[in-house]
RNA sequence: UGGGGGAUCGUCCAACGGUAGGACUGCGGACUCUGACUCCGCCAAUACAGGUUCGAAUCCUGUUCCCCCAGCCA
């Protein structure tokens, strides 16, 4: 599924259609999203899939969804399955297309032999600190391996008896025979396989040595007839040995690697490894907590998959570093929820108005429009009766100009219901307004009067008698800067947002919301939007406030 | 100081030798039983210096700034 105004314009679009004009792999187009299974997904993931998918899906061809897992450390079947889940959620279709680079170990051995057949790679027995010591620096060429021209019969035996298990972790390596003193560090001989007694995900306790990204990806690509791999920036330095692989192994075909940059949103992170401490040391309540930029927290948030592929779309594909504002993704959830959300009334810091000419022992009900812009989306009962909740930051007892709520003497518009007019403050011992004594017009029922006055402001609010407890979690940026690794000595300790969170614990909500199922979402009208979080139970309703409605208040009143 | 990339409104994207345009943000205004939505308007950019050309964001030369790379991670 891609959105109909998805852009066909991005440069990876053109040199695809290039390709196809020059007659290139027979006119067809097949592309790959390969995530390792070492974490879930995040939104720079989602720009990838849009792009991946939708690259597909626009020139008529197909998109793998690719496990990359070619490290057992860091790889484990409950990211697979999380991966699986959020690539359908946000509505990618990968049926018949699911596969694992893990699939291709037989074929990625024989390959291997095949290069130390050639002269082209060779086992090499120095430790990975020796390795690394003669590796040189960005600007000093490094040291050939003594073990770099073990003869070709050695190299195989050795080979073979690394993958029989002889050997313990780091004993030897497969190295690929380039060119130590290469300018591009990626071409001094780099690893190609490594020794990991280590059960794998997916292939269990069958291998006991596992190849390298740089040797696995571009032929699985191949494998796969891929005919554009795209990938992000960092990956650029990597091309030529890309290239070099497949030119070195007989391949079936030969793919064609394309870097577009990165996602960054501010005042969050997107790097796994971040993701990954927030979760462990509990500064999130997991991957799926709604303050993550993780496609699961983004759903609990209350997302929608179609606000995210829009979003996707709209930032668009280029190789220029992305830093986007995080309104351009409040905007895009905005604009799906102002369409699809039921409205709702509720009141999120209460107080308490007790109408004195409203008798004690009466209480009415109001039909009201689910949405005032959509008649098709029904209706709802509202009841009213003497005491009723409005939210704390409705009311100010000397309020400054523009402000149009509640204050004494005002007179504001309970919506759908009726005008009131604040007649006495009641204050406890140390100053706080503690309850509102009002009076209301009978003559106002439904909200409007037969004299035609204005009323300005208008209030949501919920019957005391018949509001239902709700608890409601507001959130913040999960980082105070927009960009905390660019701070100087970056600790992320220093710049989370211990206000990244804030729980309402005695919130009212309107009856009609007794009925909730888990992940339903409302507009809680003046409020913002909010969705029903898994904590919820029958008897107990918990909502995430997916973002807040726009506020062009003049000043700050939360 | 090695190699690989990138510089267009505050942010993101477009313009592919011929009027620098759109989105988000911000600021005004209209409308409004949500200070929402919608609508209208405004502010705001070609990193710098030369050159080629009738004409340059686009081509050439030089400069500056930013990002990535020294895993047996991906």
């Amino acid at each position: 599924m891609v959105d109909p105004d998805t852009p066909t314009t991005s440069f990876i679009h053109q040199i695809v259609r290039a390709d196809i004009a020059d007659g290139k792999n027979a006119g067809t187009v097949v592309t790959r999203f390969p995530p390792e299974p070492n974490g879930y997904l995040h939104i720079g993931h989602a720009k990838s899939m849009c792009l991946n998918f939708g690259i597909a899906h626009d020139f008529g061809g197909s998109c793998f969804l690719r496990f990359d897992d070619t490290n057992p450390d860091k790889e484990n079947r409950e990211y697979v399955r999380a991966i699986q889940t959020d690539v359908r959620w946000l509505g990618f279709d990968y049926t018949g297309h699911l596969t694992h680079a893990s699939d291709y170990f037989d074929q990625l051995y024989v390959w291997a032999v095949e290069l130390i057949d050639h002269g082209k790679a060779y086992v090499c027995s120095l430790s990975a600190e020796e390795i690394r010591a003669t590796r040189g620096t960005l600007t000093k060429p490094g040291e050939s391996s003594p073990y770099r021209d073990r003869n070709v019969t050695e190299n195989l035996d050795l080979f073979a008896r690394m993958r029989s298990g002889e050997f313990t972790d780091g004993a030897h390596v497969l190295r690929a025979k380039i060119d130590m003193a290469a300018p591009n560090i990626n071409l001094r001989d780099p690893t190609l396989y490594r020794i990991r007694h280590q059960s794998h995900q997916h292939t269990g306790d069958l291998w006991c040595i596992y190849p390298m990204y740089d040797f696995t990806h571009p032929l699985s690509d191949a494998i796969e007839g891929v005919t554009h791999s795209l990938c992000t920036l960092e990956f650029e330095d990597h091309r030529p040995l890309y290239d070099w692989i497949l030119e070195n192994v007989s391949v079936p075909c030969r793919p064609r690697q394309i870097e577009f940059s990165r996602l960054s949103l501010d005042h969050t992170v997107m790097s796994k490894r971040l993701l990954t401490t927030l979760v462990d040391a509990g500064h999130v309540s997991g991957w799926d907590d709604p303050r993550m930029p993780t496609l699961s927290g983004m759903r609990r948030r209350g997302y929608t998959p179609s606000s995210i592929r829009t979003f996707c779309n709209r930032v668009g594909i280029t190789k220029k570093d992305q830093r986007i504002e995080l309104s351009a993704l409040e905007n895009c959830i905005r604009e799906d929820l102002e369409r699809i959300a039921p409205r709702r009334l509720g009141v999120l810091r209460p107080l308490k108005i007790v109408v004195e000419n409203y008798p004690e022992d009466q209480s009415e009900e109001f039909t009201v429009p689910n949405h005032p812009g959509d008649s098709t989306m029904g209706t709802r009962t509202l009841a009213f009766c003497r005491e009723i909740w409005i939210d704390e930051s409705d009311f100010m007892e000397h309020p400054p100009a523009k402000f149009f709520r509640l204050a004494p003497g005002r007179e504001v518009r309970l919506r759908y219901a009726y005008y009131i007019t604040c007649s006495r403050v009641i204050k406890d011992n140390s100053g706080r307004v503690t309850e509102l004594r009002c009076h209301y017009d009978p003559d106002s029922r439904g909200g409007g009067t037969a004299d035609g006055r204005k009323v300005k402001g208008t209030l949501h609010w919920v019957s005391a008698r018949h509001a239902l407890d709700a608890e409601i979690r507001l959130y913040n940026p999960l980082f105070s800067v927009a960009d905390p690794r660019a701070e100087t000595d970056f600790d992320f300790h220093d710049f989370l947002n211990n206000e990244s969170l804030v729980t309402l614990g005695k919130t009212k909500v309107e009856a009609a919301m007794e009925q909730h199922s888990t992940g339903e979402c409302f507009q809680l009208e003046r409020l913002g939007y909010f969705c029903v979080d898994p904590d919820s139970a029958t008897d107990r309703l918990v909502l995430n406030r997916t973002v807040a409605l726009r506020d062009s208040r003049p000043k700050t009143h939360t």
